[in-house]
RNA sequence: GGUGAGAUAGUCAAGUGGCCAACGACGGCGGACUGUAAAUCCGCUCCCUACGGGUUCAGAGGUUCGACUCCUCUUCUCACCA
């Protein structure tokens, strides 16, 4: 049992900082249901969630499958400095509502994987403003600025002459002092956190409250290209909130190499399990695309339910297996006959009148499921379904 | 503060007076093959009802029949020096 908790607590994971006693809290756990606290800091600017960010969420809920309780920190006070992750300093201050809109937003997405019962949702700017200035000052006297540049993009900033503000050396003090604050047995983060997490743990012997922090790091996830970081602005990401269908076909679409990743990192089967599977795909009595399929199944039941994720399955093998007709198109009417092209762009399926010639030149248009060549067809009164490639899909109606 | 180099389409990067809507690579899109996987092969990749027209090469002027290419100023980036 103890065995198998410590396994998957380090499933997946980039680094651990002091593992022992990880193992020994966990041991306290099984022999005297003792509880420990594992934290995690979120940045109260961005609820809109992608699978990459579930890495971690779904890290905090193994924790608390094996006895953690969660401390959910969303860190509203450091939000104000931002983080020095090198890009662009300033970023715009939320006002109290904002925070308080998004906190709310991520509960909704986040207690999809965390167990409620056993999280904290903590704001940072409870201990932080009541420190005052001597407080304040009191934390600096703990660090000093040559090991402060010990962190590489601090380092690399300096050297190469770019600015760095005070404000943001401050920022990893903070988050340390968070965790003598809340007095946390475990922290996670990125492996990008890892400065900062180890701040923690050194804040926490400084301050003398009698532990010392373990840290453990999870690796950035892979976006659906498989090369780049999941991020929003690359496009290359599932958000948590993507409808059931999207959601379905977005996985399939990734590489099998990269599913073992995704499985790793996001799935809640056991290794074990996992074990098995790869094993029947050498022997070839498991195909990848289903094993593929059951990953996609469960993280669309996980983010919807598992009526839809079935919906998803079926609609997918209807319109993929049979090229059949998506069940659920955009619809679009305009009036009088319309010029393709330009109903086309006017559907959204093509970004120009430009492009969608070229499509029609290159045989990618369908309407009703036949393939056209005229670039000059005109559509007269009736309703069409428009097919640009294989996914893009619009109902027009012309009147 | 001084000196030098540079700013080209989504990104990187050619192009130093007409052959330039601009080589190439990557990305992206489409097609073939498939498992909407990967790999591979082929095509496309500024806009416009288009064998033509329009607007592009940091910005503003100028020289020229003609400029991404030459000149001036402006803004920004980088390198070296201080």
């Amino acid at each position: 049992m103890l065995q198998e908790a410590l396994r998957e607590i380090q499933r997946g994971s980039a680094e651990i900082i002091d593992m022992p006693r990880v193992e020994t809290l966990l041991k306290a756990y099984y022999n005297e249901g003792k509880t420990y606290t594992v934290k995690a800091g979120f940045d109260p600017t961005a609820p809109d969630l992608h699978l990459g960010h579930t890495v971690l969420l779904q890290k905090l809920a193994t924790f608390q499958k094996y006895g953690a309780r969660i401390q959910f920190l969303i860190g509203d006070f450091t939000a104000q400095i931002g983080d020095p992750t090198g890009k662009s300093a300033t970023r715009k201050t939320l006002s109290q509502a904002d925070i308080i809109e998004n906190a709310k937003s991520y509960k909704e997405q986040v207690f999809k994987i965390l167990d409620a019962s056993k999280t904290d949702v903590v704001f940072n700017s409870e201990w932080i403003n009541p420190l005052g200035a001597s407080g304040m000052l009191t934390l600096t006297t703990t660090y000093n600025v040559a090991r402060m540049l010990e962190r590489d993009d601090f380092d690399k900033r300096y050297k190469s002459g770019v600015s760095i503000s005070i404000s943001e050396f401050i920022y990893p003090l903070l988050q340390g002092y968070d965790s003598v604050h809340l007095q946390s047995d475990i922290e996670i983060g990125g492996t990008d956190q890892k400065f900062n997490l180890l701040m923690g743990r050194y804040l926490q012997r400084a301050y003398e409250i009698g532990k010392e922090q373990s840290v453990l790091m999870m690796p950035i996830l892979e976006g659906l290209d498989g090369v780049q970081k999941m991020s929003k602005s690359l496009g290359n990401y599932i958000g948590v909130a993507d409808e059931a269908n999207d959601m379905f076909g977005k996985v399939l679409s990734i590489s099998d190499e990269l599913m073992w990743r995704y499985y790793e990192l996001l799935s809640t089967k056991s290794l074990d399990e996992i074990d098995v599977l790869k094993q029947g795909i050498t022997d070839a009595s498991l195909h990848p695309k289903s094993v593929k399929e059951d990953l996609a199944m469960e993280i669309v039941a996980r983010f919807h339910s598992a009526e839809a994720a079935k919906a998803a399955k079926e609609e997918f093998d209807n319109v993929h297996a049979k090229s059949q007709i998506p069940t659920d198109i955009e619809e679009f009417e305009c009036d009088g006959a319309v010029w393709i092209a330009k109903a086309l762009v006017d559907c959204n399926i093509a970004p120009s009148t430009s492009q969608a010639r070229r499509d029609i030149k290159q045989g990618a248009v369908k309407i009703d499921q036949e393939k056209i060549s005229d670039e000059q067809l005109q559509l007269s009164k009736g309703e069409y379904i428009l097919q640009v490639g294989k996914r893009k899909f619009a109902k027009l109606k012309v009147n």
